[in-house]
DNA sequence: TTGGCTGCAAACTATTTGCAGCGCT
DNA sequence: AGCGCTGCAAATAGTTTGCAGCCAA
């Protein structure tokens, strides 16, 4: 993944001017390694940046998607963003964790096994896996306990 | 995939009333076999009934969603429905065209062949191949030789 | 008959755009 | 100094909700 000083090369690079909104955008993205929301993005740049407004938010986003030094993905809940890791070299896939967000890594790509029937021309694929991580994964076992505590009481 | 009657009968059964507007709905959605936006579902719907406002059909898709007469999938440019086909038996997947939002079921599924990384626990995955059908392959490649002679000339 | 369904209008959320002033380069 | 970037406010797109009248069962 992208470090801070790889994602504001790749803006300076570009011809963009280095804020330090942008600053704080980047630093943001090379911390975390999962999916972000404009709004998750918006209240951690508060903190670090106040007097900040939504729109900056939503251009800065924009601009370093074009650019590429950050990914854009589609969720049912919304838009969200991750610093760049298909730089990092082979095409691969995620596994992404439903409570923290973060992202695993898969190597393995489904498309070279997947027939194309009715001459259907090939553009584009996503493969996405969806669940919970080994750290999430006693998070979730540690609720579901309560709840059954909770329900069990009551 | 579901037809007219059966999207009517899963309505009918779970005590919703047959209007006309969802007797309009259930044949659209039968008729298709691709993914429709609320749009084209309004748009079409007015043809066949018109005075139809836009809330009706946003509230009508949500319901259907919920009994599950149709499903609803998020893509880059929306939120988009099609009439049920995960009751036709198998867990499948699907490729999409691009140009008419047609879609060829894939039986081949990519899990089983995945491994899941430090004791992920997988909950749901997607797999979605995108790009042109055998019709729509035709008229891509056409467009695209209007468009070579067009810049060609100029 | 009557409670669910519809159209209308308004509210809401998420995102984009115009504009004037500030600040990076 | 100059132009890009920012905040503010307003516009826009997509979707949801409250309410009163209408209609399928």
């Amino acid at each position: 993944m992208l470090s801070t000083e790889q994602i504001i090369g790749v803006m300076s690079a570009q011809g963009l001017r280095i804020t330090d909104q942008r600053r704080s955008l980047a630093k943001l993205f090379a911390e975390r390694d999962g999916y972000l929301t404009p709004k998750d993005v918006y209240e951690y740049m508060c903190k670090e940046y106040s007097g900040l407004s939504f729109d900056t938010v939503y251009r800065n986003l924009r601009v370093m998607e074009e650019l590429g030094a950050i990914e854009q993905v589609v969720f049912e809940d919304g838009l969200k963003f991750r610093a760049g890791c298909s730089s990092e070299g082979h095409h691969h896939h995620h596994m992404i964790c439903l409570q923290c967000q973060k992202t695993y890594p898969i190597h393995f790509c489904p498309m070279p096994l997947t027939d194309a029937p009715e001459e259907f021309q090939v553009v584009k694929h996503k493969f996405e896996v969806f669940g919970y991580c080994k750290n999430c994964r006693k998070d979730a076992a540690a609720e579901k306990e309560q709840a059954a505590e909770r329900s069990g009481v009551n």
